[in-house]
DNA sequence: TACCAATGTAGACGAGTGTATACTTGCCGG
DNA sequence: CCGGCAAGTATACACTCGTCTACATTGGTA
């Protein structure tokens, strides 16, 4: 296959066919409000685009077609910023910690709940300004097409191995946390963070609430796996 | 195969034309396969129920009306047995602990791991007996409908809780953690244990692992809670 | 210039859908 | 025995849907 035509610095040169995005966008608009994906018609997602339903066939096959290239284009659009993001969040976070704090069970509280808090006040943020992209890609995580809810699978696993080695690399974590672990605990981490957004959305009046919620758990979380795994009292991860 | 929603205990029975429960047990059959409730057609009930397609109009209103009854009675259905189930796993890990294990900020490991254990795996065989429901359930948590979501979001705030009530009763926690956070922390556990039950019936050949997760997330998440609450780090739930 | 592939349009067909009106059947209290 | 009532049935209408075949408009290229 060739590999050469992605490195156009343009993105959405593969995607440029003007009837298309505006299929796609068209999909976004419907289904961030009260529609799920797979229950978008051919027909209907023409008419909100503008365009002649037939047109819809000459970008995609079905409905879950346009919905996996929503997701790819999802996914292209969440997972860089996201890590910029955390990045953004851990080294603004560290700027002012000179000497170590005191650490319990090796885990050093006061950089984790700093750390923690920027992550999670960006993280929000950028749910704030993508909302319907969260809408849909928390929904179908649940849904009911088996394909589309598998690629959302993957991308939520991408997500959590990101996090995972920023979690590393910024040597987050207490040292004899295995690597394994890591990656669990980040899965679960993101997951949560995901589903939250969901009601972060739903209910603008407990935006406040929500955020300081989602800062908490993560700060359990970690917690709990730290002094757990200090104790020895974890299982080996199986798979 | 599904005999999900086969006798009735006198319940309701004042409510009960065959032809409405034919028609919830065809929603249920064809919803938990690939489908989502709102995406489901009279019609298509109908002829999935043995009846003629009016005969939904004699029990609901809309697609949307046979879902929260659908919903009512699902939550009949798992509460009282779930309650149950925990009770019987609190007496059966409390059966051999006659005197207290040593304590860790307050919590006593082994015996909430033992409680844990039969928790999980009551749980989990309640979902291997009732895998529909929870296909459905969860589904439409995350799903399009308002109405069905929150009447799900209800359900699952009873469940959490029903587990507040018995974890308090049974003493499984700190005395230092307030009412409001055990709360919290049932939702939390209880959103998870949800979720995984989709994991769960998705990927049979993962089910042992699943359990097994469930298990240490749970542990994790009370850990962590009752660290940070004995050492005077966790803010107040707000709400 | 002439070709051609990609994109968008037009109209039509059959199947399926929600819903309204009208009919049949079985049951229960007077 | 009767009359009402709830449950279920039959038929019909207007509409949307997915899909098919055929046609029009581009822009690049041989």
């Amino acid at each position: 296959m060739d590999a050469e035509l992605e490195d156009v610095p343009a993105r959405q040169k593969a995607t440029e066919a003007p009837g298309k995005r505006q299929l796609m966008a068209a999909a976004l608009r419907l289904s961030s409000t009260s529609r799920s994906l797979s229950s978008l018609g051919l027909r209907e997602l023409a008419r909100e685009a503008g365009l002649n339903p037939n047109t819809f066939y000459r970008h995609f096959r079905d409905v879950d077609d346009l919905g996996m290239a929503l997701i790819d284009d999802i996914s292209s659009q969440l997972r860089q910023p996201l890590r910029d993001l955390r990045r953004e969040a851990a080294a603004r976070a560290a700027c002012c910690d000179l000497l170590r704090q005191p650490q319990l069970f090796g885990i050093d509280l006061q950089r984790g709940r700093r750390v923690t808090h920027e992550t999670v006040q960006l993280f929000f943020d950028f749910v704030d300004q993508h909302p319907s992209v969260f809408i849909i890609g928390v929904r179908e995580l649940h849904g009911s097409s088996p394909v589309l809810r598998q690629a959302l699978v993957k991308v939520m696993d991408e997500f959590a191995e990101d996090m995972a080695i920023d979690l590393l690399e910024f040597n987050l974590l207490p040292d004899n946390l295995d690597q394994g672990k890591v990656r669990q605990i980040s899965a679960l981490v993101s997951h949560g963070l995901f589903n939250q957004a969901l009601d972060y959305l739903a209910q603008p009046e407990r935006k406040r609430a929500i955020r300081a919620l989602a800062e908490e758990q993560i700060i359990m979380q970690f917690t709990g796996a730290a002094v757990l795994q200090s104790l020895g009292l974890l299982q080996l991860p199986e798979h």
